[in-house]
DNA sequence: GTAAATTCGGATCGATCAATCTAGAAGTTT
DNA sequence: AAACTTCTAGATTGATCGATCCGAATTTAC
């Protein structure tokens, strides 16, 4: 920020990463400044000097992660796809993302801040989350409304309920893979899901949607 | 337990309803013993007596959880029912419980015991809930089964994949009602997923299928 | 060269955590 | 009455919590 004075020595982004990854495995309340001092190798002055408070590392934490890892569900709102195969990618696309070995399974934002706060002091942290659920849930619903448009739906079609089932079982992959269920077992389960888009007439096949 | 010496002078089940709710709203962690003590009006020593542990006692109030309001999901194994009603009865009645204003939203089982413990010290946390997530998954699958059995779904189904989409959807109702959608909104998603129960033929609606 | 600005490591703050213990009063059985 | 257990009420334990402060180090501005 400032021109003037000693410049900082850490790299923003793999200290965000670190933290990401600590949220991300244990959630907010399980994580603790001395785990995070730990595994960014700051000091607590440079830590809260940067970020101001355990919510405000949490907060650009999840920042960080919706454009990394969590950017997988933005293909949803790609509209250069048609609208079945944007809501297929979405969901294959997270399954990939939350089972992969690499980094804590199942999707930090699915799993944090959907407890309530006692005292209005964590308010923040639900409500950092539970926003992006709602971009989640509107860019959702934004392909459904397309699918209805583009004639893969039918017109007298309930979007909302749609919309509902298709978070829903977004949502719910998260808790299924933290309790071991496999990868393949859910993009079954996604294809099922998928296979009620088109109850009718199958213009796109389902099964064969993805990357 | 012991028949000599002065007797327990407080209700054990309204102890365990105290508690309950507590855990219910706030999850395990952001629970403390001095809210505890406070919302059951028994002292450290009479619950530490009577429980041995908070660990404990969260264990005997999910066992109480899953006896009392969360036992709206055993209806799935009630083989009396058609493979059909008995799931369907599964998502209503717990959408139903769940968007109860009487009690915390949501369902306990689904939203504890996501996250990972850092030093195997609250693993028993952890193991109390996804033990009751794993029998709800157990008996889905078995109704799933017991579906292809009545001729409700074709013989080359996926089980596997019918169970995780439907225990999928289960689960991510309890972050969606939390995040304030309503009963509505889910009912009609629970029977737009429920119509691909009968992707070809309909013999039994499911529109109508609720109690 | 000097002063202002910023970051650093590390010590430390008060508060809170789960859990234990004490002491005496109260109740129930034998 | 004696033995036994649970009760209330609170003190207290050691650990840990998030957050702050301090002095030294480092860099830019003038």
């Amino acid at each position: 920020m400032s021109s003037v004075g000693r410049p900082r020595a850490f790299d923003e982004g793999l200290v965000l990463d670190a933290a990401m990854l600590l949220f991300w495995r244990q959630g907010y309340e399980a994580t603790s400044m001395a785990q995070l001092r730990e595994a960014t190798g700051l000091s607590s002055a440079s830590l809260y000097g940067a970020f101001g408070s355990k919510e405000g590392l949490f907060t650009r934490a999840v920042e960080h992660y919706v454009s990394g890892p969590g950017s997988v569900t933005d293909v949803v709102a790609d509209e250069s796809l048609t609208p079945h195969q944007a809501v297929a990618r979405l969901l294959h696309g997270s399954i990939d993302m939350q089972t992969d070995p690499t980094h804590p399974r199942g999707c930090l934002v699915a799993l944090s801040g959907t407890l309530e706060a006692q005292d209005g002091h964590d308010t923040g942290v639900r409500e950092v989350v539970a926003a992006r659920r709602a971009t989640d849930r509107t860019r959702i619903r934004a392909a459904v409304v397309r699918g209805v448009g583009w004639g893969e739906l039918p017109e007298d079609i309930d979007t909302n309920a749609v919309t509902t089932m298709i978070h829903g079982f977004l949502l719910g992959i998260s808790t299924q893979v933290r309790d071991g269920v496999a990868a393949q077992e859910l993009h079954a389960a996604a294809d099922a899901l998928l296979r009620l888009w088109t109850p009718a007439d199958s213009t796109a096949g389902s099964s064969t949607a993805r990357s």
